[in-house]
DNA sequence: CGCGAGCTTGATGCCGATCAATGCATGTGG
DNA sequence: CCACATGCATTGATCGGCATCAAGCTCGCG
């Protein structure tokens, strides 16, 4: 079941769910399907420590990255300098598709925790995805779904109130988490108040503001980066405050 | 070269490059790639009046679209019924990739004056892309730079004050539309100050104020939806300037 | 012509940035 | 163990940019 290439030790996670990582998920369907001329994907596994950097704005694109266990952050860096959170990744997210585009990365990526990463070659999964049309579809919405993701983060940046951000990134990052099996009313950021604030378009002290406003009015119980959620509707009433 | 079935005809409009659609671009490479059993695309061209939908968020997902002639956009809804514009689609864009996700797309797509689209089934291309693997690199290239694109959309509303926004919005147009033949220095905007604003994160009469302040700088020269562009540089200093 | 959609400009107020000080946890070396 | 440094979070005071409300203005069009 699971792949020879990315084992679950090295690592210890809360709950590190087997074939978390898409690129284990991607191997362990391969000889299923490919009956004709196997293709064997050539991936590793890659172990980050926390702030370790994965790839960098400019670097040669390559290859794809799979999260098996930990997070990352991704970083866009502006002509003059300032850098921008563009997104968090958690396990069963793929990383480096923007570099496709030009064969270049448009980010920086780095790890926020101690981190287990499977890197698959763009080329032989491209090969592969020729060879197998379930995977090709299952490509093309994985790219399609961080498209509508992006989509969803330019709603709450556009117009959206501080605290309205907050709350939606909140309820997101539990969404997402308990698609892997971790608790739907308690989670631990990874990220300081600044990378929330940074991917959120708001300073450090507008976040901090907003978790003390939150924990005032009873949604969560905040103590520093553990997040208890005390009321689940309220956070959703937030989080669709017009101005 | 040109393909039978996105024709030239029926919409005006000022430099319609030919093959400027990314479908029919498909379709005249196919014949020449295809040796073995080449699939015929079942495209069709599409003629949208202004304000007309091509596509509406929720709606079943089966076909992309790419734009021949015109411009449109295309509106993300939140879920309390807030409209924000995701973005404007010019002449050779792909639109619809983010219903792929999902099935149903995404966003609404609206006309912003008469426009020729060429509509795709994603299935026939999907077996096209199976058996032409340039041609599956280039989807994937495609989609790879929306995200691209949707990230420095996302570094404008996340860091940058309403004057950058704006100088930024515009060098995006002049380049974007420069790529297809159109004036380096001059544009015509399709779109209304308040599709301007909602796009930006920003209120009509914010854009409106920038505008002013950019012709009473000296940048531009602002006649309604007529830009001219006087002191490229100086755009891109205001688009670069650091709060 | 008169209507209306879209654009411009002004006055005012609020939200979030900024500057600054303190608190709190972790780690390090004496 | 303590003293100290460091990174991160919280809270307060003040300021500025953008939203908001409101009033004309321009232009296209029936």
């Amino acid at each position: 079941m699971t792949s020879p290439f990315c084992t679950e030790d090295e690592i210890s996670h809360a709950a590190v769910t087997p074939l978390a990582c898409p690129v284990c998920q991607l191997m362990a369907l391969q000889p299923a399907v490919s009956l004709g001329r196997p293709i064997r994907l050539q991936a590793t596994r890659q172990r980050l420590r926390r702030h370790g950097q994965l790839f960098q704005a400019g670097a040669q694109f390559g290859h794809l990255y799979g999260v098996h266990a930990g997070q990352l952050k991704t970083c866009t860096t502006a002509p003059d300098g300032r850098q921008q959170v563009a997104g968090f990744h958690l396990p069963g997210d793929l990383l480096g598709l923007d570099g496709i585009a030009s064969g270049t990365h448009a980010c920086d990526a780095m790890a926020l925790e101690d981190s287990l990463v499977c890197a698959v070659p763009y080329a032989g999964l491209m090969d592969l995805l020729a060879q197998q049309p379930e995977m090709e579809r299952w490509f093309c919405k994985v790219m399609s779904a961080q498209l509508v993701r992006d989509q969803r983060v330019m709603s709450w940046l556009g117009g959206m109130r501080a605290d309205a951000r907050l709350a939606n990134f909140l309820l997101d990052m539990l969404r997402r988490l308990q698609a892997h099996g971790f608790s739907g009313v308690a989670l631990v950021l990874r990220m300081t108040r600044e990378e929330i604030g940074s991917h959120l378009g708001l300073k450090l002290e507008t976040v901090s503001r907003a978790f003390s406003r939150f924990q005032a009015a009873g949604l969560l119980a905040v103590n520093q980066r553990d997040i208890r959620i005390l009321n689940l509707d309220g956070l959703r009433q937030v989080g669709g405050q017009v101005p």
